[in-house]
DNA sequence: AACGGCTATTGAAACATTTCAAGCATCGTC
DNA sequence: GACGATGCTTGAAATGTTTCAATAGCCGTT
């Protein structure tokens, strides 16, 4: 009767002698049924060896149990620490997390959303290769529990949770001034990127208003935010002419500083004392460099967790209000600014 | 009529003029069904902005389409290479990748697996906690297609893919000595872990075919694979009288050998001189570091996408046989092992 | 005009669950 | 001993697809 086939519902409330309801309800709503006949149930499970099958769960209870990150750049490990705060929220609420990866690429974005569509997840966390794509609007327009995580997007049209990256700019910049440096280089790119825009013009704000001279806030354009490109930077910064060459260096992210900071003392330059560098996000790997690296924190589980946070209260709570969350970022001082022995 | 509610096929028939079945062959089997009357319902479609309902797809045809990988430690970048690798075998084949993070906790791990179960997952590719671990078999029994990752379980109750770990540990520590080591140290542990074990066997293995005294081969145990496990090994090994103390160190794991690395040049070491260095797995940052490390390479991304075939053939060939595949390692030597401007 | 062979479409059953109104005991109360 | 009330259990409908046998239409042959 059961040859081979997974074990359903059917063949449980047979084995128990009771009805398809009872089991139904012995797994959702315990407490309606005896104890008695709760006791047969579960043992006609485990002998059976039952799996509930989600796909039927889902299909008539309309709500599914996962829910799905889209992140940008499987590369870089502050994706997956966010995606580790999501995924301890979503823990938190018994969902599963469906991790997905863009590969900074929007076709494949636009791939991934569309399969999360078909699999009706409870809510999509992204962040997006572009925040105006109009295949974000689509996911509004069809009522999707939407967040935009590490950027923001025009009006409120959705939930967002980022970090104040001008302000992360001005930190690290102002950081940077108050170690002495009258000349600083900051490397990012393409500054279409929202973040390295945003970093871009807090440092140049502060710069500003310490009365330096803008000519002395050089910009090193790159083309992606790689440990490759840090590099690359490098051997262009060491190419300047000595006078117009900065005394540090503030990095749009980590991997830039960690390529330009290998760079560096591989062509014979002591950190910080020839060149200071600060990178940006402060992921695990600053810290454990060679020489530590200083950097600008951001609270990368937290927002996470907050991003998954809102995306519940959109799926569950019929008078919720878009928000955008707003969190301050940090310097974290390491060896990289500051001289061994040297006081702050 | 369709108040809100979110499109079914149902509706784009009515839509089309057509009728259930025939909206169904233009999503499966085009060829089937007429050009004009193909166009028509594919306009319905896009009008109605209907998107497939995977549940019930799943439910009637018995068949998903995702695969699922479970990691094993998420803040190790190598798990990231290999599930990357997954990712691509999965997209080839039109499948989708649900990734889970025990973070080697074996409970985590058993409630991903029951998740896994009830979503009917394709496959399900794991690095285990424990490759003996009791629910490993459960999954076997019921006939789950299962592929072990980077890890080997006894006799050929399923598939698996490996590196030649023992074979790692031969190559790197045969390079020390190459170098003109004669005093070496393994940093590793829990040796109760497969791969610290094997790479431990290795490294004794050609110790003692080299004719060295098992006494300079030191075993530096850790409780993790960690960047924080390796500098506190570093000033275990710093803290060792000068006469015992090893001139080449060959750690586990690339983390271990970064915190190593980090630690020994915080303190004043010169690497490689006062300490050579190599480590394992050839993640992105060993080459990043400022010393770059020597490194004994897994072929990452091949691991996964072979270990994603595997799987696949189990789910679809009914004469698939168990197979335990195993790749061989590759030593890339580095600055942390060869003084610059010295020939290998 | 009947027929056979195509191709394109249809209609109904099936998938495994949840939900809910209705039914059935059992019990205490008058 | 009738009556509600209470607490469990049941049976059937519903969910959105896919599948497949059956049918309808069409064309060319006889």
């Amino acid at each position: 009767m059961l040859n081979g086939r997974t074990p359903s519902v059917k063949d449980v409330a047979a084995a128990a002698g009771v009805s398809l309801g009872t089991v139904s309800n012995v797994m959702n709503r315990p407490e309606v049924v005896s104890a008695r006949t709760r006791e047969r149930v579960e043992r006609a499970m485990a002998e059976l060896g039952f799996v509930r099958n989600e796909s039927a769960r889902q299909l008539r209870a309309g709500t599914s149990r996962t829910l799905a990150y889209v992140m940008l750049d499987g590369t870089n490990p502050f994706f997956h620490d966010v995606a580790q705060g999501i995924e301890n929220a979503a823990e938190d609420a018994d969902l599963s997390l469906f991790i997905c990866n863009s590969n900074s690429r929007s076709a494949r974005e636009e791939v991934h959303l569309d399969r999360l569509l078909q699999q009706r997840v409870q809510g999509i966390l992204i962040t997006p290769v572009d925040p105006a794509a109009p295949h974000l609007d689509e996911l509004s327009r069809r009522g999707v529990p939407l967040v935009i995580v590490d950027r923001v997007r025009g009006a409120d049209s959705c939930c967002s949770v980022s970090v104040n990256d001008v302000l992360g700019g001005r930190i690290a910049v102002e950081h940077l001034a108050e170690q002495g440096h009258n000349r600083v280089a900051f490397v990012g790119g393409p500054d279409s990127l929202g973040q390295v825009g945003e970093r871009l013009q807090g440092a140049r704000e502060i710069w500003q208003s310490l009365g330096k001279d803008p000519d002395d806030l050089i910009y090193l354009p790159t083309e992606a935010l790689t440990v490759a490109e840090g590099r690359s930077a490098g051997e262009r910064l060491a190419g300047l002419p000595a006078r117009r060459r900065p005394t540090a260096a503030f990095c749009a992210n980590d991997l830039l500083a960690l390529g330009l900071l290998q760079q560096s003392i591989g062509a014979g330059l002591r950190v910080p004392d020839d060149l200071a560098i600060v990178g940006f996000d402060d992921i695990e790997f600053a810290a454990a460099a060679a020489v530590p690296l200083t950097s600008v924190r951001q609270p990368r589980q937290e927002l996470g967790r907050a991003a998954a946070q809102l995306v519940l209260d959109e799926a569950t709570n019929p008078e919720h209000r878009h928000q955008q969350l707003q969190f301050q970022p940090e310097l974290v001082a390491r060896a990289s600014t500051v001289s061994r022995g040297r006081a702050l």
